[in-house]
DNA sequence: TTGAAATATGAACATCTATTCATATAATTG
DNA sequence: CAATTATATGAATAGATGTTCATATTTCAA
């Protein structure tokens, strides 16, 4: 897949607000399936899908521990993604607008 | 709307690659819509219709000069989320996974 | 004002996607 | 081993979304 696309992947999979739920869960560190289902409400089938979504693209990443498996964001560049937009979003709305 | 659907509506939209080639062709400065039309190989209603999801989120701004009509990014933070997240997808994948 | 150029909008449609439910796999304990 | 817990997978479906085509606005020039 060439830059271009797999971008617009990445950027598709944060663009859902369950899987977003999910992240956010991910961020606090190394979370396993069913603590991410409890804390977010959704169903483990439903997270599971997602976390596979998510981790085929490399933003989250897994770590075996027993019958646990433990998801976390896969690098700074995801987390700080998130951060920036999270930011931008709080912002006011600027006044200079044309508008339409 | 609430925050975290405000996030994922905004990432949804730079989910798409027409979107994206739109928003790196507004990287490069205030740019007219007949213009991204051209570069992107898009047509002029298809960059319409994006644009005005984009500006809705405020991922893009619109000044009026004449006849046209330029858009760029919104803000250093859209300008960022994006190099962070080719910095991300350009970087290899982590040998340390565990296999599924 | 008329005509042309630049953008914008609306409707229609084919395709894609999130979710659910049922079932399967994997790991641990007794 | 069997039973249990934790995750994963597959199929089905209701709803969402990108694109096209036709048409409408807006702005300037003549």
């Amino acid at each position: 897949m060439d830059q271009l696309h797999e971008l617009a992947e990445v950027f598709r999979l944060l663009g859902d607000p369950s899987r977003l739920r999910v992240l956010i869960e991910c961020r606090a560190g190394p979370t396993p399936v069913g603590q991410i289902a409890q804390n977010t409400g959704l169903s483990p089938s439903l997270v599971s899908h997602h976390l596979r979504l998510l981790r085929a693209t490399r933003i989250v990443r897994a770590t075996r521990q027993g019958r646990h498996v433990l998801y976390s964001l896969d690098d700074h560049h995801i987390d700080r993604v998130l951060t920036d937009m999270m930011d931008h979003v709080g912002e006011p709305a600027d006044p200079n607008e044309v508008p339409h």
